[in-house]
DNA sequence: ACCAAAAAGAGAGCACCGCTCTTGCTTCGG
DNA sequence: CCGAAGCAAGAGCGGTGCTCTCTTTTTGGT
């Protein structure tokens, strides 16, 4: 399919993938607030209009590289989930919630990028919601595979909660303990709480020892959510 | 203190409050990436280079706000906190975090500043510390006098924390179990989890009735802290 | 095979930005 | 009362996102 497009659609792709790539560089060296299509467009010897012909703005551009990192967050997930797939579901949480922390660490601007702040009036376009959901699903996976080993323990959840969690349930996991699902939406955000605490510096002089202790925060989250030792 | 110092230093400070009262009337408007020096200073009917009398750059006049927005979260999880100061300490613990979580609501471009994607190159200053830290010492607080009220169980530790953990119960909370210390940092991080997701949208369409959600799962951290119902 | 249409690049230009420097005016303190 | 310090103003530098126009190149239908 690349071949057969013609010189021009290959051309493009190409081309747009330089973008991207020459952005990126820029994104892990200055930061995303400091992206600049006019410094891209230098790196790749055009000029900065000739950038408008594929990306139409500047948020657009931001908002290509927030689903190239939502895809590459969610591929080293998947990667890890895959290497224990086998394993008992609690080593793969955490296997799954040790690789997010250490794409993280790894990629630090990409992860403010989709984790941190939104940008100024910007609101995440639909396209986004795919590639954000990969590790929920695998996290969803996994508590599903321990429900039907009989490998789950369900905890107590107030009663004014029952309509909320069955409507999660239903939209979510259906099959699943609602008292379960509401766990694990709790625990998929506040996963994303300790991690973002130790890359944007909150744990500076509170948390020295970071990896053991992320890993001891995540296997409570797993027994929150009811996974078995 | 202030009618004793001359004019010039009276028109000075109410200038700089000037200034970062429209600051923060930007900061909501349109986002702490598009706050402009110079529309602040023709809001202000200044010039704009008369800014930089009273702060050096842009970033100083962003960490003047962001000391202010960890003030007010601070004082506003302390007010919360007061009203229910004879409470039992779940319940106390419950005011703090729906605190949090209300004055991130109604201060979203404020919290993402403090909670959010770290700006450019920038670290945030040692001023910035004392602070950010009202929230956390509440919240040890509470889990102090639990303690001391012999109403704080205490859940298993794997043993290659104990070093770490010690170490952070000397640091923080002297004399508290280091387990509920570990566990206290933990749900602290989990905490700003729950919070950013819901108000960076990440809840869009998974979580619909938020409140009790919310207050749901920070019920759950407390218990995970050992704060007994 | 040709030729109109579509796509792409180049350049100039607009309005804005952070920030610096110089020039005068006002207030302060000895 | 007067020199020094604080302050506002203006011009200007290099940078930004984005638009518009003009030219060149590639494409696809007749």
């Amino acid at each position: 399919m690349n071949t057969a497009k013609g010189a021009r659609a290959r051309a493009r792709t190409e081309i747009t993938a330089a973008i991207k790539e020459a952005a990126r560089g820029q994104l892990v060296a200055e930061g995303a607030a400091k992206l600049s299509l006019r410094a891209v467009a230098r790196e790749l010897g055009m000029v900065s209009s000739a950038l408008y012909r594929y990306f139409p703005s500047r948020d657009d551009l931001l908002t290509a590289l927030i689903i190239d990192a939502y895809d590459s967050l969610g591929a080293a997930a998947e990667k890890a989930h895959h290497a224990v797939a086998d394993a008992a579901p609690l080593e793969r949480w955490t296997a799954v919630c040790v690789a997010v922390r250490a794409w993280a660490l790894a990629h630090p601007h990409e992860y403010a990028l989709i984790y941190g702040s939104p940008v100024p009036g910007y609101t995440a376009p639909q396209t986004t919601v795919p590639a954000a959901a990969r590790v929920g699903l695998l996290l969803i996976g996994i508590v599903r595979d321990a429900h039907e080993q009989g490998r789950l323990t369900g905890p107590a959840l107030p009663a004014e909660l029952g309509r909320e969690a069955e409507r999660m349930t239903a939209d979510l996991a259906p099959g699943l303990p609602p008292e379960a699902v509401t766990a694990l939406v709790a625990a998929w955000a506040q996963l994303y709480g300790l991690v973002g605490f130790e890359l944007f510096g909150q744990f500076h002089r509170v948390v020295e020892d970071r990896e053991p202790f992320f890993r001891h925060a995540v296997v409570r989250l797993a027994r929150g959510v009811g996974l078995e030792p």
